[in-house]
DNA sequence: CACAGTGTAGACAGGTCTGTCTACTTCGCA
DNA sequence: TGCGAAGTAGACAGACCTGTCTACACTGTG
C-alpha cells in the first residue's frame, strides 16, 4: 500500500495534518499506544486546534478508520487491476502488503481488538470495510452465478492470510497458504 | 471452549485465583483495559500478594498466555475428537466456541495486535501455539503424505474464521466459509 | 515459643492519559 | 481598523495506571 506522504514542505491544513499524523501512529503503534500529547507533538498544531477539529480521541480514531478504509480501499482495487483483475491477482497484491516494512495487519481487525467492546461504531466500520473488500473479490470472479458464493470464503482466507502474515512473520508462508486455497476453490468451481 | 469456574468455595491458591482472574478479564475486555487493581479487586488478594507471585504485570500477560495455550489446546484437541477426529470435525469444534457466549477471538491474535509490537515474547509464544493448532489440524488429516502441506492452509482458514467470527459477529457465516474451504481442499486433494 | 512464609488492607509516588482552559498571535474580510 | 476564525504554547485538573512500601495477621514447623 503507497505511503500517503505529507511534505514536511506542504502547506496542509492543521486537520489534515492531525488525521495523516494519526494514522501513521495508530497504525503503526496501536490505537491505545498512541496518546493524543504524541499526535499533537508530531503534527506541529496546538491542543486546542487539535480539539477544535477532533473533539474527542474516538472522533479522531473514526475519522482515522474511515480514511484508512478510503486510501486501503483505493490501493486494493488499483493492485488487484494492476495484477490482471482475476483472483490470482490477490497474491501479487497482497504481497506488495506484506513486504512493506510498516506493515502490521489490518488496521480494522487491530482496531475491533483493541477497542470493539466499548466502540461500537467501530466494529461497524470494520464490517463495512470487510464488505466493501469482499465485493471488490467478488469483481474478480467470472461472470456465471455459481462463483458468487466463493467471495466470501476467499475474504475469509484473505483475512487469514493478513493475519498469519502478521503473526507469525513469514509473509511468504501466508502467501502460499492462500495461494493452495484459491486454487483449491478454482478447481472445486 | 469450557469455562474453568473457580467456585468461590473453592480454597484455591492466591496465585491460582489472580490468573483466573486474570486470564477472564484479559480475554474479555483486552490487556490493556485491565488495570491490575481490578484483577486484584476480583480476585481478593492483597497487592503485596500479587506481586510476590507476578513481579510485573508483564509477567502476569505471560502466565496468562501459557495457561490459556494449555487450556484452548486441550479443549480443541477434544473437541476435534469429539467430533469424528476428521477435518470436518472442525466445522462443529468451532462452532462451540463461536457460539459462546464469551467468545471473543483468539486471545493470541488479540494480544499481539494489543503489545506485540513492545513484547516480543508474547509473538513468540503466538507463533508456538499456531505451530501446535497447525499440528492438531494435521493430525485430522488421512495418512498419506501429500496431504500434509495442506495443514498450513487449513490452519490459516482456520484463523481467517476465527477473525470473522470476531468481526463480523456472524459465526455462521464464518463457518460457512470454512466448510467451502474445506471441501475444496479435500476434493483437490 | 519463635520464625518464615504467606496472607490481609491500603497508602503512596510518579507517570501517563484525556480533556478544559488561559493568553497571545496571525490572517482574511468588511 | 475591528472582528472572527484559526492558529500558537502550554498550564491545569482529575482519572487511571504500575509498582513500592508499611503495618498487621495467620499458619505450619522446628
Amino acid at each position: 500500500m503507497p505511503k500517503h506522504h505529507a511534505s514536511p514542505k506542504t502547506p496542509s491544513s492543521a486537520r489534515e495534518r492531525i488525521l495523516l499524523t494519526a494514522h501513521e501512529l495508530f497504525y503503526r503503534e496501536g490505537i491505545r499506544a498512541t496518546g493524543i500529547d504524541r499526535v499533537i507533538a508530531e503534527s506541529g498544531v496546538a491542543k486546542v486546534t487539535f480539539y477544535r477539529h477532533f473533539p474527542s480521541k474516538n472522533d479522531l480514531i473514526q475519522a482515522f478508520l474511515e480514511y484508512r478504509h478510503e486510501q486501503w480501499m483505493a490501493w486494493f482495487r488499483a493492485a488487484l487491476a494492476r495484477h490482471g483483475g482475476t483472483p490470482q491477482a490477490l497474491l501479487p497484491a497482497l504481497a506488495e502488503w506484506f513486504g512493506d516494512a510498516g506493515f502490521r495487519g489490518c488496521a480494522f481487525i487491530n482496531s475491533v481488538v483493541e477497542l470493539g467492546g466499548s466502540q461500537p461504531a467501530i466494529v461497524a466500520m470494520t464490517q463495512r470495510h470487510k464488505q466493501d473488500m469482499t465485493e471488490a473479490i467478488r469483481g474478480l470472479l467470472p461472470p456465471p452465478e455459481r462463483y458468487n458464493p466463493i467471495a466470501e470464503a476467499i475474504a475469509l482466507a484473505v483475512d487469514g492470510a493478513i493475519v498469519h502474515a502478521q503473526l507469525l512473520q513469514v509473509p511468504g508462508a501466508a502467501l502460499a497458504g492462500l495461494d493452495r486455497i484459491l486454487k483449491a476453490l478454482e478447481a472445486g468451481a
